[in-house]
DNA sequence: GGCCTTGTTGAGCAGTGCTCGACAAGATAG
DNA sequence: CTATCTTGTCGAGCACTGCTCAACAAGGCC
């Protein structure tokens, strides 16, 4: 029999497990038997927890996008117009750092599952926040479609630069092409809110 | 017993019925015998012709990759100066009208699996040598970066806006504002690859 | 000590991916 | 027209997996 632990430590314990695992195979590759023998309990007990393997992915994944988030978060030591710069260089410094486990949470994962799309789509708004926060502008509908896409780019050059053998490029110079490159694409915006033709 | 047909009929049938099917549910929730039912044959032959599900998955994801890549192509009546915007509006066309598919066979997708990871790699590698040779800048290693990492804007702006109800600006906008956000972003470049300091 | 809560088990069911040997419809040759 | 070969097709069956459920055991409380 297993040791009995609490609620919250069983809980943890299976989502520690989730994270190591799922960093490297995808979930339709992980059985519940796996998770249980490496928990050191039986199957049914993880369901217990988790009412459905779709469940406690999300759970695995929720605890992810918690990790990123609170890495991606400049102190409130930085200088306000710093904040951006410090953001996103935590942001390019999580991806590359965790390069695998990365990929495999935020890139894929079921997509298809809605569980999963809405944890992305609070990672992306969290983000965008802080973001528009930074610059000081007013987060209109537009700002918002302007920054998620910046965002969507950041994510682009951390990814393949993480996966570079022999990076290009510096990491600093990375993050300061990405956080120079917003202020353009947000003068940009007024022609998209005043249509000339 | 089904109708006897061609091997590539058959094939083409298949694959015909998998991006139906997949274009509104993840693989992990379509069975194969749901596929069979469908074009009225064995489960067995559906192995015969793809040896593993994945397999299929990925054939069917293929599919949809050319059908991407077919749309977002300027013709060859298109002047030099407007192939990248002509791509451009194809593109974003292509995800408008086919929204649901495009999020569930290039966001949704199996992520995880090498085969689907390759066709995205071979999609974004195909659309990002269009825009080289559009803008017609040489293809190295860094502009390589930006022009990637520009299309992840593209898609990010082209999902976001075909996702809205209301619209809050105009295709064409949009795309013009995706078009004219290439340039500044290749001008930024000089500061990689001369990193000061 | 008795009892309720709660963490835990293990057998078992339904469904799914995949294999495999056999069969049948066409094409080809004699 | 028959014999033979190729090739598209079937369906039983295996192994495994997600999930359910009734029973059990370890604390905590009175």
């Amino acid at each position: 029999m297993a040791e009995r632990l609490r609620q919250d430590d069983r809980r943890r314990q299976l989502i520690g497990i989730g994270l190591e695992i799922l960093a490297t195979k995808p979930i339709h590759a992980l059985s519940v038997d796996e998770v249980a023998a490496r928990a050191g309990i039986s199957r049914g007990l993880l369901f217990h927890y988790f009412a459905t393997k779709q469940d406690y992915y999300a759970a695995v994944v929720r605890a992810a996008a918690r990790r990123l988030l609170t890495a991606a978060q400049a102190g409130p030591e930085v200088a306000p117009d710093r904040q951006l710069r410090s953001t996103v260089a935590a942001y390019v410094g999580f991806v590359v750092r965790h390069r695998e486990p990365y990929l495999a949470f935020f890139r894929g994962g079921a997509g298809a599952d809605p569980q999963i799309q809405a944890i992305y789509e609070e990672v992306r708004d969290a983000l965008t926040d802080r973001a528009l926060a930074a610059t000081g502008l007013p987060a209109s509908p537009v700002t918002r479609l302007a920054v998620r896409g910046w965002w969507s780019l950041v994510e682009s050059l951390a990814v393949d630069h993480s996966g570079e053998r022999a990076p290009a490029v510096a990491s600093e110079a990375l993050v300061s092409y990405a956080v120079d490159a917003l202020p353009g694409l947000l003068a940009g915006l007024d022609r998209l809110t005043a249509p000339a033709i």
